[in-house]
DNA sequence: CCTTTCGCAATATGATCGTATTGTAAACGA
DNA sequence: TCGTTTACAATACGATCATATTGCGAAAGG
């Protein structure tokens, strides 16, 4: 044999380069040619590795998922161990979804370009529905510590609410619609009358 | 010469049928065979009234645009001529974003197939951008008749916060995230809090 | 009437797609 | 050392894409 190879990690190369394409180009600009190209090798090599183009998508769909994680969880964690306030925090558990930086663009560039294809999967879409679920109850656990109690609020309803903002602030975003700052000045808007 | 025909009424037709597919099997669906076959007819004729498929697609593009229009102006005008009262006519604004019926489904479908489309190319973005103002400014008025005067509240703000939020609610919607009774009770709850 | 022009269909063309097949160098087990 | 297995490259293949070309019936104008 030749020299023995980490399978996993040469997979993860080739949907770091789709991850690439998708982000600039879209998903309609990913081929196997294309990949093969970004990632400096053949076509015969991806094959090596995938069995087809739709486990190559699959691969990195699931590492935008992982990426999401990474950043909700790093957003919440906060890389300086500061320990702030709740409010900061749920403030930047919700920025983490706005792409304010290059990272969180591209992300969203990716998301976006995997949203039309997982309407029509809807078995991929539980994958995704799960994520939801998740960031919706961290978003209310955060809420409860900052909201007063005996407060008539409806925590679930509250962060419902949050999340979509944030989402539809993601989307003008990524057309320009609004700033960075404006983006941050809106949730700061919502998130001030929440107690 | 044969019988005079209405280019502009064949081409509206070719754009039917863009749409049916786009909102069915998405954008990238959409070949000029798959279009020829759901209008009933050959390929040529497309071409005859196109000179390429991105034309085809501009004004498919355009139409959505437009489709829009109408149906915003549909929820604020009220088809059945009642005159309501201004809250619920705020509500109906907004609730027409919110792909609830086939209609909106339709059109949400196709308005997710372009946007992907829209990121890369900025010039079309412009076109989308002057409409996202304009429903900015249509519920900012419409805001202007509900909320109690000489409340402190900022009207641009709140009016960024529920087109964000509709848009959010739109996406989740379009994903089986929330249901559209779940989606217009989220709506309702930040618009009992607006004055 | 008859020539021109429009409306449309059929087919040709070349590019590009995903995938299957084949070839080959390298290195391990026997 | 020799055959087998692994890692890849190169290329072949058939489908499908957008578009160009060609042909032809119908009808309006002279």
């Amino acid at each position: 044999m030749p020299r023995r190879v980490d399978h996993d990690q040469r997979r993860a190369e080739f949907a770091e380069a789709v991850w690439r394409i998708a982000a600039e180009r879209g998903l309609e600009a990913v081929t196997m040619s294309t990949v093969a190209a970004e990632a400096g090798t053949s076509v015969g090599r991806i094959q090596h590795y995938f069995p087809s183009k739709d486990d190559l998508l699959a691969l990195a769909a699931a590492t935008l998922r992982d990426r999401i994680d990474q950043r909700v969880r790093a957003a919440i964690g906060g890389s300086p161990p500061a320990p702030r306030g709740p409010m900061a925090t749920l403030r930047e558990l919700l920025l983490a979804f706005l792409p304010t930086d290059e990272e969180g663009r591209v992300l969203a560039r990716v998301g976006a370009a995997f949203f039309t294809h997982t309407l029509r999967h809807p078995e991929s879409a539980a994958r995704y529905r799960r994520g939801h679920e998740l960031i919706l109850s961290a978003v209310a656990d955060h809420l409860r510590r900052v909201r007063k109690p005996s407060s008539g609020s409806d925590v679930e309803r509250e962060a419902q609410i949050l999340v979509a903002l944030v989402q539809g602030l993601a989307d003008q975003l990524l057309l320009g619609h609004v700033t960075a700052e404006e983006a941050a000045a809106i949730l700061q808007y919502q998130l001030d009358r929440v107690p």
